[in-house]
DNA sequence: CTCATACTTAGTGATATAAGTAATAGAGAATTG
DNA sequence: AAATTCTCTACCGACAATATCACTAAGTATTCA
């Protein structure tokens, strides 16, 4: 097929080149580390798991939209695109033109994001071009704006694709449309698969259009997945067969290649689906075939009449959210197959209703809860009772129908602002206020159905009740902004599924193996679409509906209350708002409090949280989507991100960088790992659970069911000030247990109520990541790594025969879940032997029995592993037992693991089992013992401080200091920890006070000798990251120096840990401001400002998050190699789970990838990229006045500051050292010997041999210079090697 | 014998004022006396007792000693340094009779004064009753140091409960306070600085503004024409006060009142209309609790009162308020009215 | 018709709020004259 | 440039002050030459 270069077409003339637009591919503007720093590695090589060719990503600058070293400077415009985008974004899908039109223009203006400037247009042209009547009118508004308004701006193959969709569309004749798409295409920028992959714009139908009528396009032209789909229609367009079955049927789908299947094709259904509510509707032909399936398994007549009776066909089955209401159990099912091939094929099946099971979860939520209400209601009125004490759902019903018409309404209002169809002249001053806030906030407000916000804004008030501390209620702030971001999520949500049902919106999955296919096609094309989604709604739009939407359910929702007569005292009925918008006092400053009336609360109390759990992030019933890039993974339809920003657009930047890259691909394995291991419900440990639920009687860690706040009867008005004092105090202690308790049980109500609706199911939880790269799963109150209770509840899905080692390990673990942790493992399995007896009784009586189980240290999951155990022993082979219950490897001591590590400590790495060795080491006992030789020494001495506390050194006293130490605890908390175990011993504090000061100092010496080398590290890291984040940019923003010579220093700690990740610590000065709302202002932060360093916090966080980076590497290392030898694998970070017959292998591969993470040199690496990241940086050092330098500087800023008629500042400085620099790396032999010429301070500065000779500590008087960033010296390292670590059994126990 | 009156010259060389501030100026000190006319107050001066708080450098007790001979005088004081400078100041007084007396206790400790009163029995006021201000008992404080202002509030709440040094009596204060929490304290009706505060002051107390600094460049001060025309205050220099560095200070003279206000109502009513000062009370009266706008729009008769803002609002405005507020049968527990916001558990 | 000026408005910054400094005390950063 | 005062006190998951007024900059209307 021949194809024109795209420059001898003239479009209506649009002439220029896309060579123009993009005159530089982004990679050369980045800056190439220098030879120095690939030299130390050798480039990159095949060893690498991540960290070269992401640090390499990283440390250029000029990558993404937020550039690291202009990071100042576009700080206001980065705000400000943001906004942009989410406002255009919002104005299209609301269909405001004219005003999306207006924001290009602004966007436009921003000449940094003029590069991507077309895809901002292509949005707006694709709304446009929908609405257009006829093919003119587009190719008319694209001519005029890409030549007269936007003329810098050239279009992309986005852009033919939309014109080609559109041509198709509006042709009238063949001819016409033939000549079009042919121009269109011949204009193609990267060829025509560049237009064509653009599956959001075009339609199967397109495809086929081009494909099959006017043959302009080759099938491999054809996106990928698409391929088979368009195809299809071609070679059977009549083809509605019925996939076949083998025979018998029985095996279901297992028959069939999906590779060349039978495709089914639809061509009645022309009509274009509107709206999602299609693709919503539940596939009957896949579900006869999951049911098929199903009957089709050799079932027990139980089970077979579960799923007979199973309506697989009406969504309401979600999941079992109704008390005695069954589903069908799939577990037991699963658990109780004889065959693999059965449960092969039952797992697809499962897996496959699954799909549409979640796909439903994550979108019918909102409806759902809406139809129980109204279901509850019609109820009611059908038994006429619909009294006074209104059920719950009732109520809501009745709110949610009162709230209605007021949303519309104000939508309406919205529309009318925006279509500027109101008059301004006869308003009062209070509603033109009003309008002119409608401009902002109307955009988002009429993205989503007015039905869908109102059951979205009761849920989520109702799910706040009694959070931030507030007695009966909850925090304003909180409140607007969580509705604010549940609207935000529906809408992301809808949108997807409006794209979806746009791409697909032709085909009508009749045939089951078509529908597959689709299905596949569907999930790529998810993932593409989530990548491309940028934006988020600006915390102030959030806060901004949320309060339109609260103000108005404050309005209509009332409740039935009761008060009493002030003078009679007799008991009144009334009704009020159920809802109050008031303030408190904390310290003075006033909080936004949003009350429940107590009536509600009550009732609330009563009622199972069924309706207002987050249905979007529940545990998921089918795999999560692997990770792909930096946004998309986990869910299908809610959007979430590899990490939990702090709201911190540097962190996303350097993310995106590496991600796109490609240069984090082991973490995305790693987290897949994590997310495939499917769970299910531990039933007999539900049922034990909702039984002692049920009671409402405090029972180990639930607390018990507390109806009303007591407080204590107020003192005598002439009481002593300090007696009231008491009592206020008292009376605080006491609403603060209260409603610790009931938030305790409101979690444990959330989970039981989650564990129930998985009942029996097969879920995953999809993870992300903490700004360290530490995972946990998205899906929170009910996951693995809950309290011991939710641990309690889950097991591994899939079951593993013990095996005689597995025994050994269950047993093992049913010892450490005790508490005995601290033995050989012999000997732990003999503590479990010893009570066996225990066992049996608490595993078949757990509540009358002797309860044994309930002494253990983590009681619940101790429990389950008895009725595991007891389970196993009570057959004739216990180690033919299928075990589901994942048995725990946890590394003693994590931090300080690593720490040795790196330290190369010999005795340090010997206590915390990094040297093999016949029993387990305890670090703690270790300091402990060493702690008091110290005692004794110095008791002997005379130290009679020494002499008192000598004997009173337990492993208990130092502890937590020992743990926290590796997190920077410092001296005061320390002696606060301390303090607290003495004061068990010694009653008066003071007194107790003074030793514990004593004492601490002694408890860090000791541990400083034990991990001599890894504390020296911990200095290292410490000193570093302070003088980095007080270090001086050269091209840092003059704004950064509004007070005087003092700059805000502006760059934070970065570095890649070993799998690649970039990581930046988030902490700056909090910038938060006030935005008004609807209720009141609210303090938010605005999450695209750039805040001058807060240097403490990274001082203090960078060695720990150092080292959290360095397990959380291990950690998803080791998940990859399990997950490689098909282990079921989870983790808490630094405690790794599979099944008892794996232990033996985690534990050899968690110990190999533990080697391999030290066997570089880490610290080494890290100073490297160190000093290559923050190469040319400035800090401010004080040197010796009489220094020569010194006063070679004093004078050139003396004969600089006469020249300039003014004071010659730090910013002229650091301005002038950035030109000298700039001359010095300029490709120009001139400019470089100007450059070579040219006399700084810093310059100056650089003559000097040995710079840290002249710096002067505080005492003599010196005079302050800009310097390069020098970091310290690496400290030296001990001796211990880490491939001892290999036959350490005890590392992970 | 007369008290030495401390120099300047020997105040420089304490180090620590804790964000304190002293008028070191006697005759600044005379015309304040002058114009107080304790001799009123107090007919009896052999019987009078004078407590004072936070003297430090003590120059006003010194005068006021040497002017009134009071039957007793205690210093409370803690701080070092000027425990030092005190004991000093009183080694020179060799009488066996000392003319004044320092009591090592924190004035911010009510324990302090439970000990003065009741354990130590060192000075031990007479009750009186509620029909006129105390003629026996005068309380003087320097509240200017930073803790100061919360330490005053406090005192307020006292004199409202009648416990603290109040349960003696309707009894008389003397307080330096910073310029600007004396300008809240009586902060008018319409006044943007009208406060909780000034309302607790306007209610339980008769005060007057007897001294303050003038502004160093205009020479005026920051309180309104009005109030200074009303209390004639005092005038003296920046200069007259030491630390030289500081915010300015002026010296209120409290007169606790008798009074029978429900107390707890009327905390929880104005705490919560001044929040929202300046929005007119059919909307603010929202803010009390569940239903406030309709109940207090039914029971409220006078338009003019639901049109007015709270800082507009008069002290019997909110005592009306308060009225209502107690006979609302669905109001809130106003004992709940408090945040936890870290529930931290560990 | 343009320019200048008064007037409006949006945005920013400062300050007050409540009222035991939670039990405790020392280092290091920030402010200030 | 030195001294006093202010802040924070173990990491992460984590979860948040607000009303009002004065002042400034920018925009708008009005008015006048």
């Amino acid at each position: 097929m021949l194809r024109c270069s795209r420059s001898c077409y003239r479009f209506h003339g649009v002439k220029r080149l896309i060579g123009q637009l993009r005159p530089l591919s982004q990679t050369a503007f980045l800056k190439k580390p220098s030879m120095n720093y690939y030299g130390l590695e050798s480039g990159p090589s095949n060893d690498d798991i991540g960290f070269l060719k992401s640090s390499v990503v990283s440390m250029a600058p000029g990558f993404g939209t937020f550039d690291n070293a202009q990071a100042a400077a576009q700080a206001g415009e980065s705000r400000n695109i943001m906004n942009l985008w989410s406002l255009l974004e919002a104005c299209l899908h609301s269909g405001y033109m004219d005003r999306a039109f207006s924001i290009l223009r602004s966007l436009y203006n921003l000449k940094s994001y003029r590069a991507s400037f077309i895809d901002d247009y292509n949005k707006y042209l694709t709304k446009f071009a929908e609405n257009a009547t006829d093919l003119k009118t587009v190719d008319k508004k694209l001519f005029e704006d890409l030549q007269k308004t936007f003329p810098a701006v050239d279009y992309n193959d986005k852009t033919l694709a939309i014109l080609i969709h559109n041509a198709i569309k509006l042709s009238d004749s063949k001819e016409t449309r033939s000549k079009h798409c042919e121009t269109y295409l011949r204009m193609a920028v990267s060829g025509y698969r560049g237009i064509l992959s653009n599956v959001e714009v075009l339609t199967i139908q397109d495809y086929r259009t081009l494909l099959h009528d006017l043959g302009l396009i080759e099938v491999h032209d054809l996106p990928a997945e698409l391929g088979p789909i368009v195809v299809a229609s071609g070679v059977s367009p009549e083809g509605t067969e019925e996939p076949k079955r083998t025979a018998g049927g029985t095996h279901g789908i297992t028959g069939m290649a999906k590779d060349s299947p039978e495709f089914a094709f639809d061509n009645e259904i022309k009509t274009v689906a509107k709206d999602a509510k299609e693709l919503l509707a539940v596939d009957t032909i896949g579900m006869k075939v999951v049911r098929h399936t199903l009957l089709g398994l050799s079932l027990t007549e139980e089970q077979r009449k579960q799923v007979k009776d199973f309506n697989f066909e009406t969504a309401s089955n979600l999941l079992n959210f109704e008390e005695g209401q069954s589903n069908i159990d799939f577990f037991e099912i699963h658990r109780t197959l004889k065959t693999d091939e059965e449960r092969e094929s039952f797992a697809k099946a499962l897996d496959e209703f699954n799909q549409d099971r979640q796909h439903q979860l994550e979108h019918r939520a909102t409806d759902a809860a809406k139809e129980r209400w109204r279901h509850d209601f019609e109820e009611a009125k059908a038994r006429g009772d619909l009294s006074i004490q209104k059920k719950l759902n009732v109520k809501l019903w009745d709110w949610f129908n009162q709230m209605l018409p007021l949303v519309k309404e104000e939508v309406k209002r919205c529309a009318e602002v925006a279509n500027h169809s109101v008059q301004d002249g006869s308003l009062s001053a209070k509603e033109k206020k009003q309008n002119k806030a409608r401009e902002d906030y109307g955009p988002y407000l009429t993205l989503v159905d007015p039905e869908k916000m109102c059951v979205i804004t009761i849920l989520e008030l109702l799910k706040l009740n009694s959070t931030g501390g507030v007695i009966e209620g909850m925090r304003t702030a909180r409140a607007v902004i969580s509705v604010g971001k549940a609207i935000e999520m529906e809408f992301r949500a809808e949108l997807l599924l409006k794209n979806e049902a746009h791409v697909f919106k032709d085909i009508k999955k009749n045939s089951h193996v078509f529908k597959l296919l689709v299905q596949r096609a569907r999930n790529t094309f998810r993932s593409m679409k989530i990548e491309e989604s940028k934006i988020l709604w600006p915390q102030e739009a959030r806060a901004k509906i949320g309060s339109i939407l609260i103000s108005m359910l404050i309005h209509v929702a009332r409740v039935r209350v009761e008060g009493t007569d002030p003078l009679t005292q007799e008991k009144i009925q009334g009704e009020a708002p159920a809802f109050s918008h008031g303030y408190q006092y904390h310290n003075g400053s006033k909080l936004g409090v949003l009350k429940i009336h107590r009536s509600l609360v009550h009732q609330l109390n009563g009622e199972r949280l069924v309706a207002a759990v987050q249905p979007q992030l529940l545990p998921m019933l089918v795999k999560p989507r692997p990770w792909k890039s930096w946004n998309s993974g986990g869910y299908y339809y809610t959007q979430s991100t590899l990490i939990r920003s702090k709201e911190s657009p540097e962190q996303v930047a350097y993310l995106k960088a590496v991600s796109d890259a490609g240069a984090i691909e082991n973490v995305y394995r790693g987290l897949n790992v994590l997310g495939e291991t499917a769970w299910t419900v531990n039933r007999k440990m539900f049922d034990m659970m909702s039984h002692v639920w049920n009671t409402g009687e405090p029972f180990l860690d639930i607390p018990g069911n507390q109806s009303k706040l007591v407080l204590t009867p107020q003192p005598p008005r002439d009481a002593d000030p300090s007696v009231h004092r008491q009592w206020k105090l008292k009376n605080k202690e006491l609403a603060n247990e209260f409603s610790g308790g009931r938030s305790a049980r409101c979690d444990a109500n959330y989970k039981l109520e989650i564990a129930r609706a998985f009942l029996g199911e097969k879920f995953y939880f999809p993870h992300n990541l903490d700004f360290r790269g530490r995972a946990y799963p998205l899906s929170p109150h009910f996951n693995h790594l809950g309290n011991d209770m939710s641990r309690g509840l889950m097991i591994f899905w899939n079951g593993k025969q013990l095996g005689s080692n597995g025994l050994k390990w269950l047993k093992v673990h049913l010892s450490n879940l005790f508490g005995f942790d601290k033995a050989p493992l012999e000997e732990r399995i003999a503590f479990t032997e010893s009570h066996l007896e225990d066992i049996k009784d608490s595993a078949e009586d757990p509540l009358n029995g002797k309860g044994w189980w309930k002494q253990a240290d983590k009681p619940w999951q101790a429990l389950a592993t008895c009725m595991e155990l007891n389970a196993a022993l009570k057959l004739d082979n216990p180690c033919e037992f299928i075990s589901h219950i994942p048995v725990h490897q946890d590394g003693t001591c994590n931090g300080l693991q690593h720490y040795a590590a790196l330290g190369g400590d010999v005795e340090g790495a010997k206590q915390v089992n990094l040297m093999p060795s016949d029993r387990p080491q305890d670090v703690y006992s270790h300091v402990a013992k060493l702690v008091v030789a110290r005692l004794e020494k110095a008791a002997a001495k005379g130290d009679e401080t020494a002499e008192i506390l000598k004997n009173k050194i337990t492993r208990k006293v130092v502890k937590q200091t020992v743990m926290t130490n590796v997190y920077g605890v410092t001296y005061i908390g320390a002696t606060h920890q301390i303090e607290k175990q003495l004061s068990t011993v010694f009653d008066d504090y003071k007194h107790s006070y003074e030793l514990s000061k004593y004492l601490t100092k002694h408890v860090f010496a000791s541990v400083r000798e034990l991990f001599e080398g890894a504390h020296l590290i911990q200095d290292w890291l410490g000193e570093c990251a302070k003088r980095i984040s007080k270090s001086i940019r050269l091209d840092i923003d003059e704004k950064a120096f509004r007070n005087g010579n003092k700059p805000d220093f502006m760059s934070s700690v970065i570095w890649t840990t070993p799998l690649g990740l970039p990581i930046v610590q988030p902490y700056r000065e909090n910038g938060k401001k006030q935005v008004a709302t609807n209720l009141q202002t609210v303090f938010i932060s605005d999450p695209f400002a750039v805040n001058p360093i807060n240097a403490r916090r990274q001082k203090a966080g960078f060695p720990p998050n150092f080292i959290h980076s360095l397990d959380a590497s291990h950690m998803l290392l080791s998940a990859l190699k399990c997950g490689e030898n098909k282990l079921d694998f989870a983790a808490v970070h630094d405690s790794y789970w599979t099944h008892a017959s794996d232990i033996d292998t985690m534990n050899v591969l968690l110990r190999e990838q533990f080697i391999k993470l030290h066997e570089v040199d880490l610290i080494e690496r890290l100073k490297n990229e160190f000093d290559e990241r923050y190469k040319n940086y400035l800090q401010i050092i004080k040197i010796d006045k009489k220094a020569d330098v010194a006063t070679k500087i004093v004078d050139l800023r003396k004969e600089l500051s006469q020249k300039l008629g003014r004071q010659f500042t730090l910013a002229d400085e650091i301005y002038m050292e950035k030109k000298r620099v700039q001359l010095l790396e300029s490709e120009d032999p001139v400019e470089n010997g100007e450059g070579a010429e040219m006399v700084t301070t810093v310059s100056l500065l650089g003559e000097v041999e040995d710079i840290a000779l002249l710096e002067k500590t505080s005492d003599a008087s010196g005079i302050m210079v800009l310097a390069p960033l020098k970091l310290p010296q690496i400290p030296p390292k001990g001796d211990f090697d880490v491939k001892e670590l290999e036959n350490s059994k005890y590392f992970f126990s | 014998m007369s008290l030495a009156v401390t120099s300047l010259r020997e105040l420089a060389q304490i180090q620590h004022y804790y964000g304190f501030r002293y008028v070191l100026n006697p005759s600044v000190h005379e015309q304040i006396f002058d114009k107080l006319k304790l001799s009123k107050t107090y007919p009896k001066l052999d019987k009078l007792k004078v407590l004072d708080l936070y003297p430090g450098p003590a120059q006003h007790s010194a005068i006021f000693n040497n002017r009134y001979r009071p039957a007793q005088h205690v210093l409370m004081d803690m701080r070092p340094d000027f425990v030092k400078h005190i004991s000093g100041l009183l080694e020179q007084d060799k009488t066996d009779k000392p003319a004044m007396q320092l009591y090592r206790h924190d004035p911010y400790d009510w324990k302090s004064y439970t000990d003065l009163t009741d354990a130590d029995k060192i000075l031990v006021p007479p009750r009186k009753g509620p029909e006129a201000i105390h003629d026996e008992f005068l309380i003087m404080a320097n509240l200017t140091g930073m803790i100061g202002e919360g330490l005053f509030m406090q005192w307020l709440a006292c004199i409202g409960n009648r416990n603290w040094l109040q349960r003696f009596g309707r009894v008389k204060m003397l307080v330096w306070l910073q310029e600007c929490t004396a300008v809240k304290l009586l902060a008018k009706p319409g006044d943007h600085l009208r406060s909780k505060c000034s309302l607790v002051t306007e209610a339980f107390t008769d005060t007057k503004l007897v001294a303050t600094m003038s502004n160093k460049k205009t020479g005026t001060s920051n309180f309104s024409e009005d109030l200074m025309a009303e209390h004639q205050p005092v005038m003296f220099s920046p200069q007259d006060v030491w630390l030289p560095s500081g915010k300015p200070l002026s010296l209120l003279e409290i007169n606790p009142r008798d009074h029978r206000i429900d107390l707890d109502n009327f905390d929880y009513v104005t705490k919560h209309l001044l929040i929202l000062k300046s929005t007119p009370l059919y909307e603010s009266l929202d803010s009390l609790g569940h239903g406030g706008k309709e109940y207090f729009r039914q029971v409220i008769k006078d338009q003019n009162l639901l049109e007015k803002c709270p800082k507009n609002l008069t002290l019997s405005d909110f005592l009306y308020c308060t009225e209502l507020f107690d006979k609302w049968p669905f109001k809130p527990d106003i004992y709940l009215d408090f945040i936890d916001v870290f529930q931290d558990n560990d």
